[in-house]
Formats: C-alpha cells, sequence, structure tokens
DNA sequence: AAGGCGTGGAG
DNA sequence: TCTCCAAGCCT
C-alpha cells in the first residue's frame, strides 16, 4: 500500500516544523532574486561551499539591476572556484533578459520561468515555490534521493526515462499549500537523515512508508551511476613574462571548459595517449618550471608550465595544437588577484610570483 | 539521449 | 590516495 500524497505530505511538513533549515542566509526575506542566484550557485555544489560566494555576491550584486549592469567579468570573477563557469555566464544573461524584457522582476508562470537562461525545471520550481509560494515542484538531488528510495525508483538519473518518473513522483506528492515550507523541508531531509551514505532511518518520518527501509535495501537505493574510466589530457603550458613584469594570459571561449576565464596560453593533445609526454623543443629555449595535476568530471588535465621568451605560434610538432582563445592579454603581476582564473592556474600563479589569498 | 561542464568534501 | 558525487542545465 502506497503511502497517500496527503499523508506524505502532512509527515513531510511536521518534518519542516522540527528539522527543517530556516536560518540560511538565503533564506531570509526570500525575494526571488535571493533564491534564484542561491538556487544557480547551489546547483551541483554543497551548501558549505555556497555560502561565502553567496554572502560576497550579493555584496557586490545587491539587485538584480546591479548584476544586470556590472560586466560579465566581474561576475565571473565572483564565480572563481566555484565550478560550472556557464553557471555565471548565464546568471548575467538572466539578469539582463529580466530587465529588459520583464521590467526588472521575475516573471510569474513556469514557463516564462523556464525560458531564462541558467533556469531548468527545478530551479524554476525552486524560485516559484521558496520566494512566491507558488505550488510547484521541485527535482534536485536531495529530492530525487528520497523519492528514489521511498518508491524503490530503478535505475540511475541520468537516463531521461528515470529522470521522468521522479518527475511524475515530485509532481504527484507536492502539495497545492505551504508548498515552499514542503520543498525546503524534502531538501533538508534528503540533506539530513536522507543521506547518501548511512542514512539515519529511524529518525525518519516516512521510514515506515519506505520501500526501500521496509525491504532493507536504502543502501542499493538511488542506483549508482555506471562508472567509466576518464581519459587524460595532456598539454603544455607557457608562462611569458615581458620587461614591464607583465604576464601573457589569454581568455577562454565563452563556452567549453573554463569559459571565460584567463589562463596560460596552452597546446594541447586532441586525442588522450597516457603513454606520449611532451618534448621540449631545444630550439624554443623552453624551461619545464612546473607540472600542473588537475581532474575534471570527464578527463584528467596533466600539464607541464614552461617558460619560454616566445610562446609557440600555430601548429607545433608532433600534432600539438594550441587551444582556441577569443583574447590575449599582458597583465600586471599585482592585478591578477582581479581576474577570473580557474582553480589550478591561480594556485600556480600565485605561488609563482608569491601571491597571497 | 547521453555527455559536457569544476571543484572540493566525505569516506 | 582514490572514488564518488553534490540544491542541474544545456546541447
Amino acid at each position: 500500500m502506497l503511502i497517500t500524497p496527503e499523508s506524505f505530505a502532512a509527515k513531510i511538513l511536521a518534518f519542516y516544523q522540527t528539522h527543517g533549515r530556516k536560518d540560511l542566509p538565503w533564506q531570509k526575506n526570500p525575494t526571488a532574486y535571493r533564491v534564484w542566484v542561491s538556487e544557480v550557485m547551489l546547483q551541483q555544489t554543497q551548501v558549505k561551499t555556497v555560502i561565502p560566494y553567496y554572502q560576497k555576491f550579493m555584496r557586490s550584486f545587491p539587485t538584480i539591476k546591479a548584476l544586470a549592469n556590472a560586466p560579465l567579468d566581474d561576475v565571473l570573477h565572483h564565480w572563481q572556484g566555484l565550478g560550472y563557469y556557464s553557471r555565471a555566464r548565464n546568471l548575467h544573461q538572466c539578469a539582463q533578459k529580466v530587465m529588459t524584457e520583464f521590467n526588472g522582476r521575475f516573471p510569474k508562470t513556469l514557463a516564462q520561468m523556464e525560458s531564462l537562461p541558467g533556469i531548468g525545471r527545478s530551479t524554476a520550481g525552486a524560485i516559484l515555490s521558496l520566494a512566491m509560494n507558488r505550488p510547484t515542484p521541485i527535482l534536485d538531488g536531495n529530492v530525487k534521493r528520497v523519492l528514489a528510495r521511498v518508491f524503490m525508483v530503478d535505475g540511475w538519473y541520468g537516463q531521461s526515462a528515470v529522470n521522468k518518473h521522479l518527475w511524475d513522483l515530485t509532481s504527484r506528492y507536492t502539495p497545492q499549500e505551504n508548498t515552499a515550507n514542503f520543498n525546503q523541508a524534502m531538501m533538508d531531509l534528503g540533506a539530513s537523515f536522507c543521506s547518501r551514505s548511512k542514512p539515519q532511518c529511524e529518525q525518519c518520518p516516512l521510514a515506515i512508508d519506505c520501500l526501500a527501509y521496509i525491504h532493507g535495501k536504502t543502501a542499493e537505493y538511488p542506483h549508482k551511476k555506471p562508472k567509466k574510466t576518464i581519459p587524460t589530457k595532456q598539454a603544455k603550458m607557457y608562462l611569458q613574462i615581458n620587461p614591464r613584469q607583465q604576464v601573457l594570459l589569454v581568455k577562454r571561449p565563452p563556452t567549453g571548459i573554463w569559459g571565460g576565464l584567463w589562463t596560460l596560453p596552452q597546446f594541447s593533445q586532441p586525442s588522450s595517449i597516457d603513454s606520449v609526454k611532451p618534448q621540449s623543443d631545444d630550439t624554443m629555449c623552453e624551461n619545464l618550471i612546473d607540472e600542473i595535476k588537475h581532474t575534471f568530471t570527464h578527463f584528467h588535465l596533466h600539464a607541464q608550465v614552461y617558460t619560454a621568451p616566445k610562446v609557440p605560434t600555430g601548429q607545433s610538432a608532433n600534432g600539438w595544437t594550441i587551444e582556441e582563445t577569443s583574447q590575449q592579454k599582458w597583465h600586471n603581476i599585482n592585478e591578477l588577484k582581479r581576474l577570473a582564473l580557474p582553480t589550478p592556474i591561480k594556485k600556480f600563479l600565485f605561488r609563482y610570483f608569491q601571491i597571497n589569498e
């Protein structure tokens, strides 16, 4: 016998009263702007990581108008270290769109909300429910985990059929009343008792209704994503300093890895061959000074950093190709801390030039 | 429909 | 040290 939506909502709302989080920075006077910024920052990012970014961001861009009028580079700088930088670009574009197309106020329908860049179905639902108390469901990782266990949903989240099933479930079980508290509580339950590992089912209000718990299979749900070995990309980076003590940096194209951020001029091997080591060309007078190893979601980066009097241009030997860039510029050393730099590049540069922070 | 897109915390 | 993956969206 499946739990009814009424009973489900009642239990979750009771949980909200006793265990719900009510003091997060974006929860005091939760305007659409505040909820939106927090929700975008929280995409695939933990609360603890987000909080300091959120607070600094709000001090710098207190209103959507201020955000829309800010240079994109400033927004990217505030996003430095958070990752998934297209979020910052979309956030900026979205602010401008809300200003010009919606007179500076977020729309109130789900369809209009979802039409905005960087706002998908779940983020739209979160803004509408948490900031406007409209009865829209959400489906973030926490809600997915709770539902996958309570209803023993088979399959991995990445499969569209599974995602659709979970959307059907959250739509059916999200109440029309008190939707804000319900949605917040579902996320809080998923983040606390119904955690990924070692869930505390004895304390969960849904324990007696939870199919996974009843069958002793909470550890099996949600199903894990199939693991794949990710490739390693080799790269050569060049640290070039001119007589005025400036360093040459390139701005990466808007899309792709590290989109819009400043990094070192870089040669890459399109195909990953782990055994092939890049070879220094003596005529270039290169000096290997450091090595950068960094792991992304879908590949490892293994880069050698060289100092060179001049960065090689065009097609290099052995199939090494220069990475596409949108812009290049000499930067003063003392201005590096104002730029949006990828984390491993920032660590290298700050270490090399002995910059603090 | 499945893969691209960051980083750091947890175990 | 290594694996897994977190308040997803876009293409």
